[in-house]
DNA sequence: TCCAACTGGTTTCAACTTGAAACCGCTTGA
DNA sequence: TCAAGCGGTTTCAAGTTGAAACCAGTTGGA
């Protein structure tokens, strides 16, 4: 009977991480609620996805902790979706992605969306992995300690 | 007829490395390359998915130029997947899940795998999102510019 | 006040994807 | 030589995704 594999108990936080937000539209409706999107029919039309996947997405991601349900700004009877702290911090993963992408998945000339600070007007960093005192780590020169079990 | 929606041609370098990444499998297989796996069986055992799966995602890492087949290092007749400099760039999409998941997906005392420095054995910095200058950022200090359509 | 349009979904059903298990030809090692 | 291992492919059932239809409650404009 194969149903969906998890890895909810895993010990590495990867396969944790992927368990949660490694789907094809949980960290764009993220992305959408960092873009100040915060009502069901926005991401729909934003994101132009079917309504019951929406749905059940949104749902998941409140269950997670990554949205919560908050009323409207307005007051009016509609409520929201705002992004928690847990949700905030995934801030640098979209950034990661988005450099990734930027480097990667694009031709030389091809446009594409930037992210800039506000106060500058000048793309973010480029992150960088360092160790323990600041210096720029390669993949070579990190491993993973695995827990005892 | 309901087939998966891509991202590829988005104007957003995040859609488009969720596309190619964005699933329950292809960043587990990296990370496993990262740990130095290089070969089908030992990546079907480490990670314990379907063979046929594994092969579809191996494939495609292949086909997206994350991987790439090299003849077996002890010069066998097998051959093995190893990380290219795209897959390598990876890294820093890995630790910053890793750090969320951390964070997030962990009881206090829930012990789990570290990432470490091999010089110092001491774990990697955390990532920051900062400015152009290296000043730290806040989600709410950024925003995204959207390109001329 | 009334009604049309919008909001935030749920339901239905077909197509697509995933997963387990069986199978298969080639290679390696004892 | 021959059994076990490697690197897959095939088959088929079950699970997931997506489009479209539907629906109750809300809002806005005449």
């Amino acid at each position: 009977m194969p149903q969906r594999v998890t890895h909810e108990t895993a010990q590495c936080p990867v396969a944790r991480a992927v368990d949660v937000i490694g789907d094809r539209w949980s960290l764009l409706i993220v992305r959408d609620a960092f873009d100040g999107i915060r009502r069901f029919n926005d991401f729909q039309r934003n994101l132009g996805l079917a309504k019951n996947i929406l749905s059940s997405r949104l749902r998941e991601l409140v269950t997670h902790g990554i949205l919560e349900i908050v009323p409207a700004a307005e007051g009016g009877a509609y409520h929201e979706y705002a992004l928690t702290q847990k949700g905030r911090d995934l801030f640098v993963i979209l950034v990661s992605l988005r450099q990734w992408g930027e480097d990667h998945l694009f031709e030389d000339a091809e446009p594409h969306s930037v992210l800039l600070d506000t106060k500058n007007n000048k793309p973010v960093r480029k992150l960088e992995v360092t160790d323990a005192k600041g210096r720029l780590l390669d993949p070579s020169e990190a491993f993973v300690r695995k827990v005892a079990s």
